[in-house]
DNA sequence: TGTATTTAGTTCATATAATAATTATTATTA
DNA sequence: TAATAATAATTATTATATGAACTAAATACA
């Protein structure tokens, strides 16, 4: 927003938000959210089904969060459900192989945005954005 | 995320995400939160109540979402509704009192947090920092 | 003037995120 | 071992956001 042009503070968001409406657009085209991709991102990282808490811990957000996104990945066939039999309490996710092929679509677009973005800037530019965010994060 | 270490696209994002929750974690212990304390910011830059057609194309939001923005600040003393006798269709809204002090206290915790961020950089890097920032949203 | 279109606001359905409360299970410890 | 703590996941409630469908009112236009 214009009255915001000497605000730091609100460059920062009014950026972010706008990178990830744009992420998210592209991802909605092909059936994915923010919240959805992050999740199978997670899982993508992992080796092993990882138990809905530690999924929680990595995408820094509550457990009933994870369980309703879960819910909804489950529903979309991208992840399954185990149960744990070394602990009767823990849920642990995977992808599943349509999970895992629509989060290397969602890795393309990521990309291709990346792309976009290095146009406009010099290199030392990107240097000193990446700089300086970093230090706010 | 360490991840997205040289990932600019992740890089705005979680910063502003970072801030985004600073400035909220600040509003909402004076029982504000982003999207109270953006509406509180619309009605108070205008002279006039304002349809709320036209808060919902400041904030860059859809109606249904006003329509209920309004109803949470309105049960909380912050806004009133009043009917515009000129349109019949036109319901605008106006701070109360109490609406106009918070927002001049969001305010104040807006500064706060740019007196904060104005000590991560130098000025050179500020500069640099909101003109890339500026190139992208 | 009367019909069609547009506009303003609301309601409803759904997605996402947070907190609090609940259940089941495991771990601790007196 | 029995009582207590902590942990894992879920459910319920609330806030926030979007889009679709709906009502009422204003506007266009034939």
């Amino acid at each position: 927003m214009d009255q915001y042009a000497n605000s730091t503070l609100f460059s920062v968001i009014n950026a972010g938000k706008s990178l990830e409406q744009d992420l998210s657009e592209a991802l909605g085209r092909i059936g994915l959210s923010m919240a959805k991709y992050g999740a199978l991102c997670v899982l993508a990282a992992s080796a092993e089904p990882l138990p809905l808490s530690v999924c929680a811990r990595r995408m820094t957000c509550v457990r009933s969060n994870i369980t309703q996104l879960m819910d909804r990945l489950a529903a979309d066939g991208l992840i399954e459900r185990e149960a744990d039999p070394l602990d009767r309490r823990s849920v642990r996710a995977k992808l599943t192989s349509k999970g895992a092929e629509l989060q290397l679509a969602g890795d393309q677009i990521c990309s291709d945005i990346e792309s976009d973005l290095a146009g406009l800037f010099e290199a030392q530019e990107a240097k000193i954005l990446r700089s300086t965010l970093h230090r706010i994060s």
